[in-house]
This record gives structure tokens, sequence and C-alpha cells, in this order.
RNA sequence: GGUGGCGUGGCCGAGUGGCUCAGGCAACGGCCUGCAAAGCCGUCCACGCGGGUUCGAUUCCCGCCGCCACCUCCA
């Protein structure tokens, strides 16, 4: 095995520790899902290639992974403080649609978006409104451990009855009272305590309600993940991600919830956390207004790869910069990258058996070496870029590596096509007329007529690369 | 107010108590080219400020300055 000993930052533990599986041979994973009530923008996307990168590297390791993700449908409040609107249904009373549209569009987007930034397809992707009965059977539980209490707009989680409940975030309740930046809008006994069930107003039908032994309403939202996660995963299972900002509330009320109905500590071994993406000053998020998905780089001219390049550029763990030019910047370091993995494949016919152990091993485990470490994906990509145009590599050699490394890095470059090459601009006949004008102007000499067919094809977004078989074209 | 983190060459961004101290993008020079473009080769060698520890600190400790995030729906 070529992959060391995997080792992963676990944010309960704050430290780097051994990935040691449940599960001897397979690794769980569970990751928090879009809610389905807009976009999903790139910044969320770094919160689905973490888990991507990371189930690649298991995978490599010899692991067998599942990974569920889940598709939050239903009972997002807009603001925790238990007030406020379902955000799935604010949107559907904004636009019309029906909720069933809405979460339909929205996953779509999702969906296709991952899968344009290379990712695997996730095992399963339960959604929450399918899961209503789960959710509240372990809220049933908890119940009867006394853990819960029950006001006017729902069932509630006491975090007094869990000590450890500040343990997870390292948070200090105290000062959370004292500060009073949680409201207390409710008659909630605590802050901190979350809502494990929401009773629909009296007065006022929900496009997604459901009956419970409370009475009519809705699941909170924190229970969802903890539900659907045991439900696949088992009470007790190997890493769950997600976004930082959901270390504090969201991640701290799912262990609460958790290990209190499972009786089961930990619940999970590691929990990994991805930092944001820093869009000039503000972060982007849905609720600031900067929306830049997946489409906005396509839009761009970009390929969508060159994010997942761009994302890999960063340590999952830091916060990283992101302007348009930058990922075009990455776009341009992938492509010289598929370029050299497509001539040194070609090159071999796609058989690296040719390979030279001496000169291959010592950068292999410098790739893998990396990614066990926490992986760590900008020193990875150094070595991809070395091994690209090492000179002292064979063919058989850089592919042999390449295709190896491509298990995580995701470039499908078995199949991929070289971006410096031409396309099939030549196939138009006015182009190909063109380009064999300037072939006979170039071999009279008359350099001011070819250049001028080069400039006219160049203001048509086309670019010649004069090779030795001829000149090619193709659209920039 | 509390908590966590960051400040590395034009831009991004790893990493390390000393060893030619990543990598990418850009720029510049060269090769190639009629000139270009694309590609290749090379150059560019930095660690916010002030102390301290040390034979030696960008890396450890203290202080300061600046920036960011979370604590509220947020990836």
């Amino acid at each position: 095995m070529t992959v060391p000993p995997i080792h992963l930052y676990d944010t309960r533990r704050r430290a780097v520790v051994p990935f040691e599986p449940v599960v001897p041979g397979k690794a769980s994973i569970y990751t928090c899902g879009p809610t389905v009530y807009g976009p999903q923008h790139l910044g969320n996307m770094r919160s689905q290639l973490l888990p991507d990168l990371l189930r690649r590297v298991l995978r490599a390791g010899g692991y067998d992974v599942t990974f569920v993700t889940n598709v939050t449908d239903v009972g997002h409040l807009v603001s925790d403080a238990d007030e406020g609107d379902d955000k799935v249904e604010a949107a559907a009373a904004e636009t019309g649609q029906s909720v069933e549209e809405i979460t339909g569009h929205w996953t779509e987007q999702w969906a296709g978006d991952r899968r344009r930034l290379g990712m695997l397809e996730p095992d399963r992707v339960p959604y929450a409104s399918k899961h209503v009965p789960e959710q509240i059977a372990m809220i049933q539980t908890l119940e009867a451990q006394g853990r819960t209490y029950v006001i006017d707009d729902g069932v509630y989680f006491d975090v007094s009855t869990y000590p450890e409940y500040a343990d997870f975030a390292h948070l200090n309740l105290d000062d959370l009272e004292a500060t009073g930046r949680v409201e207390n809008v409710s008659d909630k006994r605590h802050p901190a305590d979350f809502a494990l069930w929401k009773l629909s107003p009296p007065d006022s039908a929900r496009l997604q309600e459901w009956d419970s032994p409370w009475g009519r309403g809705f699941p909170g939202w924190h229970i969802e993940c903890s539900a659907m996660a045991t439900k696949y995963l088992g009470r007790h299972f190997d890493i769950h991600t997600g976004g930082i900002d959901h270390v504090r509330v969201h991640h701290t009320n799912e262990v609460a919830q958790s290990e209190c109905a499972l009786e089961q500590h930990p619940w999970v071994n590691i929990w990994m956390h991805n930092e944001f993406l820093d869009v000039g000053t503000e972060k982007m998020s849905k609720s600031k207004g900067h929306v830049l998905t997946v489409q906005t780089l396509v839009d761009e001219g970009i390929d969508p790869l060159a994010f997942r390049y761009f994302f890999l550029q960063a340590h999952y763990r830091q916060q990283q910069n992101f302007t348009i030019d930058l990922v075009r910047s990455a776009g341009t370091a992938l492509r010289r990258i598929v370029h050299h993995a497509v001539a040194a494949r070609d090159a071999v016919g796609g058989d690296a058996s040719g390979a030279d152990a001496a000169r291959t091993e010592p950068l292999r485990a410098a790739f893998w070496e990396a990614l066990a470490d926490d992986l760590n994906g900008p020193r990875a990509l150094a070595v991809v870029a070395s091994v690209a145009r090492d000179p002292e590599l064979s063919d058989a050699d850089r592919w042999s590596l390449l295709a190896d490394f491509d298990q995580v890095l995701g470039f499908g470059l078995a199949d991929a096509t070289d971006p410096e090459a031409a396309d099939d601009s030549a196939d138009d006949p006015r182009i190909a007329g063109l380009l064999a004008d300037r072939t006979a102007a170039r071999a009279d000499k008359d350099w001011a007529e070819a250049d001028r067919i080069r400039d006219l094809l160049a203001a048509e977004g086309l670019e010649i690369v004069d090779t030795p078989d001829g000149p090619q074209a193709r659209r920039r």
C-alpha cells in the first residue's frame, strides 16, 4: 500500500489524530448537506469538496468508504432563536412555487454542480422530510430520559441535563447567558436550549407539517442530521464534516442529542470542519448576497475543474482568498498539468508498466504522505506540478504517477483531451480556408497577409498554434 | 465582551530551529518562431514590528500593531 497511515484533525480533540476506523477496513462519513431553498454557492461547494477529498484519500488508503450527505428540505428556520419562517416555506411564498418545485430545483442545482466539480456521487442522499418518523423517535427517546420540556412553541432539549454540552466547542455557557446575544424570545430555560420539535401555530397551517406526539408541527433543524446519520451509518461512526460555522451551534447540538439518545460517547470519532472562502471583505454566504456559483465560473469561461484545483491549492482548515482571477490562475496551472499528463498517457498508450520504480516511488510517497497528513492538498499539488514536467521522468514514469494521483485529484486524466490541442474549429470550411490562405501567404513570405488572417481569427476568439504539422486552431 | 485563527517574495499559498528555507500564477530573460502565440528552460529567493530563549529563529516564548472568523440563519 502506497498510502501511509492517515491522520486527520479532529475539532473535538483539537489535534491531528490517527484515523482508527470503528469497523476495521471501513470508513463512514457524514456531511451536512444543503438547505435547498436557494443556490449552493462556491463556498458551500468547498464544504462538499472536503469530504470528496477525504473519501478519495481513504479509498486510496484501502478503506471501504460509505459517504452520506443529506438534503435539508424542511425545518431550517430563518433564525435559531426559534422565531421566523422556515426557509423553504419562505422561498415558496416568495416565488409562488410549490415546496416540491423549490426543493427539487435547488437539489438538482446542487447535485449538478457537484458533478461539474468532479465529485464522486454520495452513497446515500437522505432527505429530512422523508425521515420525520426517525426524528420523532429520537425525540421520544430523549423525552423518556427526561431531557426535554415542552413550551408553547415546541419541544426543547434541556442542556442542563447534559453536563458535557459545552465541551465539544469549548463553550462558556455562563458567558453565553451574560452577553445576552442569544435572544430569549421564548420561555426557554437556558439560552442554549434548542428546539427538537416545533409546533405549528394554532391558527395557521404550514405547507409542510406532520403529526407528532406533541401536536402538529415540524422537526427542529438539528435533529435531522442526528437521525439520518445514525440510521445510515450506525450509532457510532467515523467522521462527520461540515463548515466551521456549524461547530458552535449545529454540531454542538447534534452531539448533545445524539450522545444522549444513543448513550454513546463518542458518537462520532472525528469531526472535520473546513474554513470559509474569503470573498473580499465579506465572507460568501447566501444571507450576504454574494452568490457566486459554479455557473458563475462557467459564464466567465472557466473550467469548473479549475475550482477543484483551486480548492487543493490551500489547506482546508485555512481561510482561502477567493477571486475570479485566482480561479483563472488555477485553471492555467491545471491546463498545463493536463497537457503533460495527456502527452505522457498517449505516448505510452495508457500503459504505465514501463515505469522505473526507483524514480517514481519517492515521488509517489511524497504525494501520499502529504495527503495522509491531514489532507495537505497544497503539498500534494507541489508534487503533481513537478511530476508533470520533471525531465528526468519517462512518459511511463509520468503516467504511472499521474494516473495514480488522479484517484484523488479527480481531474479525469484517463479520459481528458489535451487542452492545448486543436479543437474542431477547423472543421468549419471558412476557417479551414483562412488557415490555408495564411499558410500560403507564409510560404510566399507575405507576412502582412499572414498576420492579417491571424488577427482576423483572433478577433473571433480563435487562437492559432503553428506546429511542425501545420497550423492548428482552437477557441480560447 | 468571549473563543478560535491569521499576518511568508507582484498575487495566491505550503512549510521548517541551521540543510540551495515547496508549489502555482504573474513578470523578466532565453530556446522555438518570419514576428507571434502555445510549449519548454532559466531568473526573481520572502517570512508584520519590538524584545527574549538559543551557537543559530521566519519557525519557540512574551508584548505590540494589523486582519479575519465564530458566538445569530449561514459552508
